[in-house]
DNA sequence: CTCCATCCATACATATCTGTATGGATGGAG
DNA sequence: CTCCATCCATACAGATATGTATGGATGGAG
């Protein structure tokens, strides 16, 4: 019935996602998501209370498709839980967006409650997934939590270090560090 | 011969760095600075040149302060080479604000080149000092630099990460965690 | 063809920030 | 006391953002 959309409602999302990923929450304005999409703001408002709104609706997209995808991926194939976990850390090297994304969110937390809560809600899923993998070879639990805690920081943490490494490749001293990991 | 500063052009740069480390680079306003200084922007374009004169300045003494008020506290006491990275997780645990400082440094250094070789120069020389530490009792070199890397990660992931551990406090985890990295 | 829900453009009011220009206020040098 | 460099307030112009109000444009249902 209705007239095609140019615009559909999920567009503004995933621009507010590329946008978060590049600049942070501050540099989500609809103005900007306007131009890029070719539109003017007319319709944003029609679809979306306000400005507020699209960053809850943002946040939900990433809270949900942020733990999914990860696990989905690492799934796929199959194999023992040190494959999986040798193929989850080579995921987390190679995506980039999406770990911008939890940078942006990472920093957004500090200064918003109800942030740091959706973020607490994505740390917890994920840890749990990676508790369940190193558990699988690992019997002391204090061990894995260790583990999980060494192993997840490696997956936030190496993105954004910018420290070089001498003669040797950032991807050389991962594989280390992942082998002592699976020790 | 002058009148008495009530507003000295230090004040301006340590909050700039209390904003940066609140919200980000885009929370560095000029405006909103004068407020809190309870003083209005006039000022500050005697001092500076305009905003973008500021935000060097932050990133000039973050470059200057953030890796050697770090080496020279954990120096401070002597002991050998675990002792002191003990005392270095230790203070990473426990500063808050330059932390924060942190992830909007390494925030902002994704979107801004000169940003970017900034933080490449800190993250060096932060990595340089745990070489030295790690070298002391670890021969193998790839090892050394897989500890580093795994410590940093540590030092940067454990302060953002949200997860909880269960029965386990945090501190013991990273206990645990910092204990496996000094074997 | 007509009607109408859907989607978008435009215009307006309001707010906030930057940068500049200009005019005080202050207090020591002379 | 006078002068003057230092520091700050105020006022203005321009840019950019949010929200709202309102008026099209489109294309299928009837």
């Amino acid at each position: 019935m209705p007239a095609p959309t140019r615009t559909p409602r999920n567009s503004w999302i995933e621009e507010g996602l590329r946008a978060l990923a590049r600049g942070g929450p501050d540099a989500v304005r609809i103005e900007l998501l306007a131009r890029t999409l070719g539109v003017s703001r007319g319709g944003f408002y029609w679809h979306f209370d306000g400005r507020r709104a699209l960053l809850d609706e943002i946040l939900d997209t990433w809270e949900r498709v942020s733990v999914d995808e990860v696990i989905e991926h690492v799934e796929s194939e199959g194999g023992d839980a040190r494959a999986k976990l040798r193929r989850l850390s080579a995921f987390a090297a190679s995506s980039d967006e999406p770990l911008r994304i939890d940078l942006s969110v990472r920093g957004w937390a500090t200064r918003e409650r109800a942030v740091a809560n959706r973020l607490r809600r994505v740390d917890n899923r994920r840890m749990e997934y990676m508790r369940s993998l190193f558990g699988a070879f690992c019997s002391n639990e204090a061990d894995v939590e260790a583990r999980c805690l060494l192993f997840y920081s490696l997956w936030i943490g190496s993105h954004f270090i910018a420290a070089s490494h001498g003669a040797r490749s950032r991807p050389d001293v991962l594989k280390v560090a992942v082998r002592q990991l699976l020790a």
